[in-house]
DNA sequence: GTGGCTCAGTGGCTCAGCCACTAGACATCG
DNA sequence: CGATGTCTAGTGGCTGAGCCACTGAGCCAC
């Protein structure tokens, strides 16, 4: 087991301002109304919502100013990667480019891993394969394979990536269970992911960048036809 | 002129808190004082601590548990690239690592975009580009500079990619003005961007990849240069 | 052992209120 | 009349005191 999130006031008003924001509710560029009066509206004291709104704007998704207001900034103009999360819960038409942007992304992770990977973490890849096999059901299967993908990203030797990589998970983390499709024969999982880690560890960079290709093309045909499914 | 942002006490305490997580004065994994004790030791409310708090949770330094504490999370781990512009604040070490990471990514968008786009968007690339010339001074060559390349981002038809852009621009904009050296020759600059756009206009996707690489790799050392000599 | 109870310590949230800042209306002056 | 300074309503920033809700550890009865 695992400690499961709990819901508190402020998590439930961050996602309702949130929702009202990527809904268009509250456009963008313009001013939301003040907070005596927006708290009054949701039935919160002042300083909840401003505790949601220090989310808000930790997240790009507002901008306050002293003595003015609080305006809803153009996030799809100028938004971080930070904001796949909130983007996806509202509206899953965006898995489908955040899985194209995996695919290169770590096409391009695995090519520089080839490149670059030392012996140590060459090794530590098949350790990291070799769980995925052994997990047992597809949601620890799952995980496993999100620990072979970190692996990937630090042996290229670049934190960058590992951030990156980091950053593409969290996106789609909050529909995992809605995903474990690709995983749940954890065999087969560990056998589409072995020629990439093989292609590294032969530090064939072309290898390893189709290889991935294909792992990552596969996956992503199976997580989207399940979503299809799904609906 | 332009509003420049102005420091708040909470801004300051955030600032604080996030130099003595990623100085390692408050170990990963460890749990910070509680807040009563240590709102009291940097002479402030509780409450505003708790803005601190909040901002540095949703940047993924600091994990709360009602009940039990805050534990500062192993970010290096586990952390998003929203992360970026506070780690490169705290160690430009990071910088050389962004720098790669975005040309690898640039090119790929550069392939992406020669792939996908549409002729109204060759046409705006080609307004952005132009755009760059008529910048009077490196600060506004770097600022069209940036726009191109959100163009050629939302020109692959992915927004995806337009927000991981903007991550990796976020990223180093604290420090954008030491890295202005690129563009203090706007024509040039202008000229050395000519060949990703071209190659984009022609839809030939390797010679955009390359491209792309080469400029990219250009500005970069650049960059660097600059960076090294004025230490 | 096992399960339930209590309690101290922690974060979550509220309330009422004052301070600091901004923009626009207004008065003043040259 | 135009430029300049002043006032003021409305906004977000921050405080301090306080209560509530949750957790974990120690204790106890079974």
């Amino acid at each position: 087991m695992e400690a499961l999130p709990r819901e508190t006031v402020v998590d439930a008003l961050e996602g309702r301002l949130r929702e009202d924001i990527l809904n268009g509710r509250h456009k963008k560029g313009s001013y939301l109304p003040p907070e005596r009066e927006l708290s009054e509206g949701y039935g919160v004291t002042r300083t909840t919502l401003k505790h949601a709104f220090e989310r808000l704007v930790q997240a790009g998704l507002l901008e306050t100013r002293h003595g003015v207001g609080t305006r809803v900034r153009d996030y799809a103009r100028l938004g971080g990667a930070d904001l796949l999360p909130a983007l996806i819960r509202h509206s899953p038409d965006w898995l489908r480019e955040v899985f194209e942007v995996r695919r290169g992304i770590g096409s391009l992770i695995a090519s520089r891993a080839a490149a670059k990977a030392t012996v140590a973490q060459v090794a530590e890849l098949r350790e990291l394969l070799a769980a995925v096999r052994e997990a047992e059901g597809g949601a620890r299967a799952q995980l496993a394979d999100i620990e072979v993908h970190r692996g990937l990203a630090r042996a290229t030797g670049n934190r960058v990536y590992v951030l990156l990589t980091n950053t593409l998970f969290n996106a789609y983390l909050p529909l995992r269970g809605a995903l474990v499709a690709p995983f749940s024969d954890a065999d087969a999982a560990c056998e589409r992911l072995r020629p990439v880690v093989e292609a590294v560890a032969a530090h064939d960079e072309r290898a390893a960048h189709s290889a991935a290709d294909a792992y990552l093309a596969a996956t992503e045909r199976i997580m989207l036809d399940e979503l299809g499914a799904g609906r």
